[in-house]
RNA sequence: GCCCGAGUAGCUCAGUCGGCAGAGCAGCUGUCUUGUAAACAGCAGGUCGCAGGUUCGAUUCCUGUCUCGGGCUCCA
């Protein structure tokens, strides 16, 4: 019999029968390998284990170990999903269904504009289990694109599929949204198309792989309806999507479901509830809160903390009003690129004004008050300014997403020269102040400039990409590209933090600009006499103090660190008899700057302490007879079994100075 | 803005196949005076999101609207 030999990823070659399936070599290598085989790559390629193999070529076995495995698992479950939902809604016709993070989903249109409910999420997942309890093989098929259109010829979305790639692969990509690209994901392409059969009456087009059989299934769960437009275009028809979770064992599927859970539990609009920070009045419309003393506490706090180190690193603090002149938003562009975000305008005296959707065309007005030499620059404008945007009402979303917020913004006004060193400062800046929250792994995204809807040249587009380019490999600082992502007048490095259970979330902001200098004229004397143009930087460094302070909710679990606690301490005399002693230790507690509350002796210890845990406040002091006598208190950490008993006051409010001190 | 879903006491949620609206927690009052995560009793609290419609009668059914949630799009 004739052999062939492969290359194992270690690099070591292994000779199998001509004819061999990729399958088959994990077979070969060793049964564990092929129980855990998914899919194989062969020169990179992923294709299915059922695929043959040649001679040199390079073969690895792919499990859900890896990225890719875990990809085509779920991958595989949405095809389930598909067919189940299609056996069970009689007329219905499916569109895309792709793996995402963390799971997939598949988008569905049921005749006569039925809709699914979360209630009807669990019969489909039975009837999944049923498809994969009959461990049907998924059957690769390649036909041409004009086969293909009469296989789905019942199903519209597909036909649309093959049509626009396998059909028209040059077709432009940009129509509806959804480029060609994405689409190229469902089928092979290049006149070919490639579909897969599970069952004698279920076949869906799909690019592949696939996992061998369905039985190789099972570790999912349905998550939710949700409405999606096909093709990503408001103006097409809307689809019902379900998305699901899927694992590769239990415990896996068991710890993502644990994590969404303890998720839930973070949630900021849940905490800012109960630790009483801040609500939302439907009185004021979407995306607009109120701050409550306790949350007006810890902003306080973040916000003094963010004027201090802006102090120190030469910024100066400026104030501008909340609406202007149209005619400066008409100069800046804002009117032209970046209406749809703004508040419609106010006739006032005869004048249009809008409320302001960004800071810069203030600060620019402030550079412009009098004349600049190049001895001044770089000039650095800080200011704590709220903007208005109109998000869509869809889009807000408790604190991450709201119409009214403050951004802690600053523009920086410089030379040419003194822009790439001024950009990796403040890269290094950015990180000291996020870092001085608790937050310690970041990704970054370099976004370039968009395709539609921008100002400027592209060489001065090019160089301030590049002076951010640089700044980003200077920084160590991962990043990723965001093509097309820039704002209307520069590209932009975003960065993300990472909180504490792994998600990320954007908060700064960094952008090269040499279009609003020019449209309004800036200047600055050079020392060779002449006028030059300077460079703007915008900089948002948290974003926006609501979105911050949700993400810090969040990243806490709202246990803030002492140092930003809106009580720091509450004071419990055992009895009220005790009284007394508590208001001392209270008002010395205060003295030296501390947040300390007396908690009355009207109710039970117990009953006071589970009240003061639960609002996750970093200390309970409990004083009875021994500390009165002593000048002690009883102290009760947070996140510590039961208490110290006899520490004695001061020992206490050194401890607390240290904590607050070091940002613990 | 679009799709789907949901709005019942401050909070979490029952309930009404159309016939005077319920619980727990929180709140208030009283009793208890407490040493480390829920004392006891009582009281009060609701135009069942809002506006129309159908009906003898609507919190319940229908329509519209507002708000919220999950997505889509967008974004600090």
């Amino acid at each position: 019999m004739a052999e062939i030999s492969v290359i194992l990823p270690d690099g070591s070659t292994r000779t199998i029968s001509s004819g061999a399936t990729a399958g088959d070599l994990a077979a070969d290598i060793g049964p564990g390998l092929a129980k855990a085989a998914l899919i194989a790559t062969v020169d990179d390629v992923e294709v299915d284990l059922s695929s043959p193999l040649a001679d040199g070529q390079q073969v690895s076995i792919i499990t859900a170990d890896s990225d890719a495995g875990l990809e085509t698992l779920r991958h595989s479950t949405a095809h389930v999903l598909a067919q189940a939902v299609l056996e069970m809604y009689p007329g219905a016709t499916y569109a895309v269904g792709p793996p995402i993070e963390d799971g997939f989903y598949y988008d569905f249109d049921l005749p006569d504009g039925a809709t699914i409910s979360d209630d009807d999420l669990e019969a489909i997942e039975n009837r999944m289990r049923e498809i994969i309890e009959a461990d049907q093989p998924f059957e690769r098929h390649e036909v041409s694109a004009a086969e293909g259109l009469e296989l789905f010829a019942d199903h519209p979305y597909k036909r649309e599929i093959i049509e626009t790639v396998a059909m028209a692969p040059d077709a432009d990509a940009d129509v509806g949204g959804q480029s060609a690209d994405e689409l190229a994901d469902e089928v092979a392409g290049d006149g070919q198309i490639s579909y897969y059969r599970n069952s004698d009456s279920f076949i869906d087009l799909c690019r592949g792989p696939h996992v061998p059989s369905t039985g190789r299934l099972g570790y999912f769960k349905l998550m939710s309806v949700a409405g999606a437009y096909w093709r990503r275009d408001s103006g097409r028809p809307s689809l019902q999507r379900i998305y699901g979770t899927a694992w590769a064992s239990r415990k896996d599927l068991a710890g993502h479901l644990h994590r969404l859970a303890e998720a839930e539990k973070r949630d900021h609009r849940r905490l800012a509830r109960e630790l009483d920070l801040l609500s939302w009045p439907t009185e004021l419309g979407p995306g607009l809160a109120v701050w409550h003393p306790k949350g007006a506490a810890v902003r306080r706090i973040i916000e003094d903390y963010s004027r201090d180190r802006h102090d120190e690193a030469g910024y100066q603090s400026v104030v501008t009003p909340h609406i202007a002149r149209s005619e400066l938003w008409e100069t800046s562009g804002h009117l032209d690129f970046y209406r749809e975000s703004m508040y419609p305008p106010m006739e006032l005296d005869g004048a249009s004004y809008h409320l302001k959707p960004m800071n810069c065309p203030f600060h620019v007005l402030i550079f412009k008050s009098s004349q600049r030499s190049y001895r001044d620059l770089p000039i650095r404008l800080f200011e704590l300014g709220t903007v208005y945007r109109y998000e869509l009402s869809g889009a807000v979303h408790g604190l991450m997403r709201i119409r009214g917020f403050t951004q802690d913004d600053s523009h920086i006004f410089a030379t040419r020269e003194q822009a790439p060193a001024e950009i990796a400062s403040l890269v290094a800046f950015v990180l000291s102040v996020l870092r001085a929250f608790g937050f310690d792994s970041f990704e970054a995204r370099l976004a370039t400039r968009p395709l539609e809807k921008s100002i400027g040249e592209d060489a001065e587009w090019e160089l301030a990409t590049e002076a951010l380019r640089d700044a980003l490999e200077a920084s160590g600082l991962e990043y990723e590209l965001d093509e097309g992502g820039g704002a209307f007048y520069g590209p932009k490095i975003d960065i993300d933090v990472r909180d504490a259970i792994g998600r990320s979330w954007q908060l700064s902001t960094l952008q090269v600009d040499f279009q609003l200098p020019e449209r309004f004229g800036l200047e600055y004397v050079g020392s060779d006499g002449n006028r030059h143009r300077p460079v703007m930087i915008h900089r948002a460094l948290m974003g926006a103090i609501e979105r911050f302070f949700g993400v810090l909710i969040e990243h806490c679990s709202g246990a803030f660190p002492a140092w930003l606690a809106p009580v720091q301490a509450a004071i419990l005399p055992v009895a009220a008899t005790h009284g007394d002693y508590a208001a001392e230790v209270e008002a010395r507690l205060r003295q030296d700057g501390f947040r300390a509350e007396v908690s009355d002796a009207q109710e039970p210890l117990g009953r006071r302490i589970r009240a003061a845990k639960l609002q996750k406040l970093p200390y309970v002091l409990v004083v009875g007879d021994d500390d009165v006598a002593h000048g002690t208190v009883g102290v009760n950490a947070r996140g510590t079994d039961g208490d110290e008993r006899g520490v004695p006051l001061e020992d206490f409010a050194a401890r607390l100075a240290d904590e607050v001190e070091a940002h613990r």
